[in-house]
RNA sequence: GAUCCGGUAGCUCAGUCGGUAGAGCAUUUGACUUUUAAUCAAAGGGUCGUGGGUUCGAGCCCCACCCGGAUCACCA
């Protein structure tokens, strides 16, 4: 494959062999040792000359700004930035100025990777810098970087950016780069494996077990959802990618562990917008002994010590609202959420008068909606949006949650609930269905379902059934949406800003032909 | 899936009424030993997303398609 080079990537590539006929190898394989990274320097130098006079840092030249025999330049490491000063006679001390004249000079492109060891000092306009002693070639790179260029403005203080490199589908196809010149995308994965590890930390501590289970399943079980096919070639078995990890979970808790968590991606053939990914990350949470009225006091405790550690506070701002994540949540039951907002009592009325209520409400309904889906729909159009700080909404039509155990007092509901935070479901939680006749019962609604032709019907897993009749304890299960909750915390609005590689349609390469698809 | 917006130099963008393709940064050459988007002087760099059409002439108008974004519908 022959690719087309621009200018500056011949330019880079010339550069490259100069810098062997050097002598020097542009692409050294020993380690280079590096004592302190550029936000240490920042923290820790206060500008007393003498301190930090062996320092070492590696990583990519950034900008570089020439004066004949002395140069400045910026070099960026995973942490930040430093302004390194670079003069000939410090790096060549001998005859021989090739180092600086040709390789500094001339043959050094930003995005190279350099190693560079010397002393800090404060130039006289008061920036912390590196004065160079010994200049290490690390790396070259081939292709120019987008130029970001940030400025404080003197008048306002405010920073300003320039030539942003912001267009999202470049940020999306070539995310390494947008790491390498957006340092607040590099901070919102930092703060996403932050929420991860926190929470973590919360279910070891109280014992709870880090467990994995399968990805390829025979049946997709656990939600409702179009799943991606594959095949086995060995076991001539098609299987799917899973589009929940729940079934599995509940066999651990069969199995007697007390309590058993899983972080993983699940996958669903379903369309893709702002708060979709065909692949995304799900924390589910199975607790043995436990109701859904306790995993509501663990949640908000969790929540509320996961937000403070990760952003140093409770509340997080968000589409302009303060969101508390301190508990205790509100917790209203689904019917009572609709009081709130319609200031009608739907308890204990018939379908037809719960379809009567709608049209006057001007919710589309149509006639093959029971009772549950009824009420949903009516959720979904009066309370959701509603629903700003953290509250935990209950106890769920029975139609829809063919997992969930029935309620203890209330007939036709479910002990579920779902924690809202600013209009947007984040987190769905059960007292977990253990009667196996109940649960065949509802897996067999769930079968009319799909004979009816709802492609998303779930489907009956035998070996569930099974499992739950060798018996399972009182149990209580949680899944939480971690890239809704990642994109809550660092206050963005599209999952492609918290996913590394969202999911995109493959890059059309110039001069070939796709054949005709259907 | 529907509607709207966008795709022009390595990057960010401008491009008037349809009449020779523009700027800043980046790149190249030169000057400069404490710069701060360094500065100064000069130069090079384009299949205007793709394919058709209208026209003497298309970045611009028309049609189709590709890619992306936003909104809506469905879903978590």
């Amino acid at each position: 494959m022959t690719q087309q080079l621009s200018e500056q990537e011949i330019v880079r590539r010339e550069a490259l062999a100069a810098i062997r006929e050097l002598g020097i190898d542009p692409y050294p394989a020993q380690a280079f040792d590096v004592s302190h990274h550029a936000a240490d320097l920042h923290r820790d130098f206060d500008g007393t000359e003498g301190t930090f006079t062996e320092v070492s840092l590696a990583g990519r030249i950034m900008s570089r700004r020439v004066m004949g025999k002395a140069s400045f330049a910026e070099l960026q490491d995973s942490s930040g930035r430093m302004q390194i000063y670079v003069s000939r006679d410090d790096i060549c001390p001998d005859e021989n100025k090739d180092l600086y004249n040709k390789l500094f000079k001339k043959l050094l492109d930003i995005g190279d990777f350099v190693g560079v060891k010397g002393y800090m000092f404060t130039t006289k306009l008061g920036e912390k810098t590196l004065r160079v002693e010994e200049f290490t070639f690390l790396s070259k790179s081939l292709r120019p970087l987008p130029i970001v260029k940030r400025v404080t403005n003197e008048e306002t203080g405010e920073e300003e950016i320039h030539d942003a490199f912001t267009d999202p589908e470049l940020r999306y196809r070539r995310r390494y780069v947008d790491l390498v010149v957006n340092p607040q995308v590099r901070d919102i994965f930092i703060t996403r494996s932050k929420v991860m590890t926190a929470m973590r930390q919360y279910f070891n501590a109280q014992g709870w077990l880090e467990v994995e289970t399968p990805i390829l399943q025979p049946i997709h079980g656990g939600a409702a959802a179009r799943p991606f096919m594959t095949h086995h070639n060995t076991l001539d078995t098609d299987l799917y990618m899973r589009i929940a990890n729940e079934l599995y979970l509940k066999r651990l808790i069969v199995g007697g562990y007390d309590g058993v968590y899983e972080f993983g991606k699940m996958f669903r053939n379903e369309g893709m917008d702002r708060t979709h990914n065909p692949e995304f990350t799900a924390m589910e949470i199975y607790v043995a002994y436990k109701d859904y009225e306790w995993m509501m006091t663990m949640v908000e405790k969790m929540l509320e010590q996961v937000v403070t550690e990760v952003t140093g506070g409770s509340v997080v701002e968000y589409s302009g609202n303060q969101i508390d994540f301190s508990g205790p949540y509100d917790r209203l039951t689904m019917l009572e959420s609709i009081e709130k907002y319609t200031g009608t009592d739907l308890r204990g009325k018939s379908e037809d008068e719960v379809r009567a209520f709608c049209k006057s409400q001007h919710i589309e309904v149509d006639n093959s909606m029971g009772l549950g889906k009824l009420i949903d729909e009516i959720f979904g159009e009066k309370v959701e949006a509603n629903l700003i700080q953290p509250t935990y909404i209950t106890d769920y039509p029975i139609e829809m949650t063919p997992l969930a155990k029935k309620h203890r007092s209330e007939d036709g509901l479910v002990e579920r609930f779902e924690l809202f935070v600013n209009g947007k479901e984040i987190a769905n939680a059960y007292s977990e269905l253990n009667d196996p006749i109940d649960q065949r019962e509802r897996f067999e609604d769930q079968l009319k379902l799909a004979e009816r032709g709802d492609d998303e019907a779930m489907v009956l897993d035998e070996d569930f059934l099974r499992a739950l009749e060798y018996g399972m304890p009182p149990t209580s299960g949680l899944g939480i949406g971690i890239d809704r909750l990642v994109m809550l915390i660092t206050g963005q609005h599209s999952i492609q800003e918290v996913l590394f590689f969202p999911q995109m349609k493959p890059e059309v390469k110039q001069g070939t032909t796709s054949a005709d698809e259907e």
